[in-house]
DNA sequence: GTGAAAGCGCTAACAT
DNA sequence: ATGTTAGCGCTTTCAC
């Protein structure tokens, strides 16, 4: 306000002190209106090539930015996304954040990432949500949670789901594929293995990741014309006493060598690592071994752990290009897409 | 546009069809004037009581959400942070975020994450500063560039600087002190172990946290009376294989027995305890060993992992707090916080 | 306590 | 190819 009295110096065309430079400084600076120079920074193809780069020169040398409040209010663009997520921690997280990063920046966005602390994402998301300079989201679901998925459809805005099926909701949504990755583990482990020595020593009965590995795992010995005895298909948790447990207590039964397992995740598979150590069995002579998550974990370990790998940064990335292309064609139909995960082959599982 | 023509009904207090609420027309459903719906929202201790309640049912009734385009092309402020960092995984990171997300979240505010990829953080920085509609910057400097300080002091824009010294810049900024918890993790293993048996097992040499960690380590033992021999403060680099070379070679001198360790980071730490392991060294009965960062590893080894532990939440809270303090009072001196490491005594240093 | 009106900086018709 | 002008939705004096 006072500014526009305050206004010193004769040559009008160097903006008043204090204020941002504005579209008006740069169209009175190049004796042009505002309509061109807006031009030149939107369209500049519509515009004559000299004047365009006249105006460029001194947008340039006004250091002009353009206030993108005042574009968004007409646009109602931000091009900023959000990415909610439980938890910002987790190696799976992080490289999903960093496709989804590199996906959004590659294609002009920028991407607000968004834990929601212990809370279910589509509650925290409701906060976040409010926030209403945001284009679109991205929700990643741990537990399937129906309420959640109809909370995320009746935004009003764009929203991509991941890890959860929301074609129900006629939401885009993308997923991870245990199968491919845990299908071609128990291959490679059956290769060399008899199926019934074959092991699947699982996570959280509930945990679906968990349940489909576990699937998998049956399936692929059943291709082998053998269905799996109960012990062979295990559960227990994601953590590293688990696989200790386990082993110790096949050991105890003198049944832990001349064996094969593929475990839930790498911890439980570092936890029967361990162990299998202090009892004397070798891996991979004695236990062949294989791990989930190709976690960084897996590099660690001797021997080094064959591990499956997550599509983390496959997921983020097309996670947010599927949420532009929503923004953009907000009518398309809904699609969905399943990557694959994939077995990677190491020291602990040679045959 | 065309919606301003169909608008259908004959009660005119409903918006038109497709576009969004916006203050006029709770306003007009309300029968007051666009200025006291703002004034509803934003200092409702300046409006009738009674006629605040109204509007805010009126605003509830049509679900009315504020267009921070509008209000931000007024306020200037969008209550948007950034925190720039090279990288997005590490536990480090994710915990600083996930501190700084706190904050952010409880002054009010909500927090942009952006990695810069392989480059400085202040380069990607320029990218994401471009934004313009974000009230500030925490920037995490991993190599002290005084070039890109310079840059983040011109942005002007509110920021904050981790892991690097600003003060000369004018920036407030939030550092480690690796020296406190080294000291302490330092005088642990003195309680129990001669100084002349005490190692430092450290990551490279050029890195700024290895060498303060080195040095509180050499203070330590030099008030003991000893001098450290250059054998005792060794550097490598941040990986297992190292750990294990250092203790293999150790041993190769039958060395290795009856010593105490402080490795400069865990998986250093966990490479010596899986080679002492190969070798038939214990620990701790036969070598003390303490890693740093207090990472994840520190609690799968067996033993578990004596450690130190980095303020990582804390940083990323005090920094967004500290943004914030900044943005409200543009003018206030640049402080600058140093935040200590904590030694965390576990199994594997237990005298 | 409330309303009228003037912008904030920009884009997008519509003219020329 | 360029200029004029009318808003976008909101906050904020300034009157009343």
């Amino acid at each position: 306000m006072q500014s526009k009295k305050t206004k010193q110096g004769t040559d009008n065309s160097i903006p008043a002190a204090g204020r941002p430079v504005s579209i008006g400084d740069v169209a009175r600076a190049a004796s042009v209106s505002v309509a061109t120079v807006s031009r030149v920074l939107n369209s500049p193809e519509r515009v004559a090539p000299s004047t365009a780069e006249r105006v460029q020169r001194i947008i340039e040398e006004l250091e002009y930015r353009p206030n993108h409040f005042a574009k968004g209010l007409i646009t109602r663009r931000s091009h900023l996304l959000a990415i909610v997520l439980p938890d910002l921690s987790g190696e799976f997280y992080s490289e999903l954040m960093t496709g989804a990063d590199e996906a959004a920046r590659s294609l002009g966005y920028h991407l607000l990432v968004n834990s929601t602390g212990r809370r279910s994402a589509s509650e925290g998301g409701d906060e976040i949500l409010g926030v209403g300079l945001l284009d679109g989201f991205v929700l990643l679901l741990t537990e399937p949670d129906e309420a959640a998925l109809e909370r995320a459809a009746n935004l009003g805005r764009p929203v991509v789901i991941v890890e959860a099926d929301a074609r129900s909701q006629g939401l885009d949504s993308v997923l991870v594929d245990n199968t491919s990755g845990a299908r071609a583990a128990a291959e490679h482990l059956l290769s060399a293995t008899a199926p019934d020595a074959c092991y699947f020593v699982g996570g959280p009965p509930q945990n679906h990741d968990s349940v489909e590995r576990a699937n998998a795992f049956t399936a692929a010995l059943e291709r082998q014309g053998h269905a799996a005895r109960p012990d062979q298909v295990v559960f227990g948790d994601y953590g590293v006493a688990w696989g200790e447990r386990w082993l110790q207590h096949r050991a105890a039964a003198g049944s832990a060598s001349s064996i094969a397992v593929l475990a839930g995740n790498d911890e439980i598979a570092y936890g029967i690592l361990s162990a299998a150590a202090r009892e004397g069995i070798d891996v991979p002579t004695e236990l062949r071994l294989v791990g989930f998550d190709n976690s960084g974990l897996s590099l660690l370990t001797r021997p080094k752990l064959s591990s499956v790998r997550l599509p983390a940064t496959e997921v983020g990335a097309a996670a947010v290009e599927m949420l532009i292309r929503r923004i953009q064609q907000p009518d398309a139909a809904p699609s969905y897409v399943m990557l694959p995960t994939e077995f990677v082959p190491r020291e602990s599982s040679a045959p």
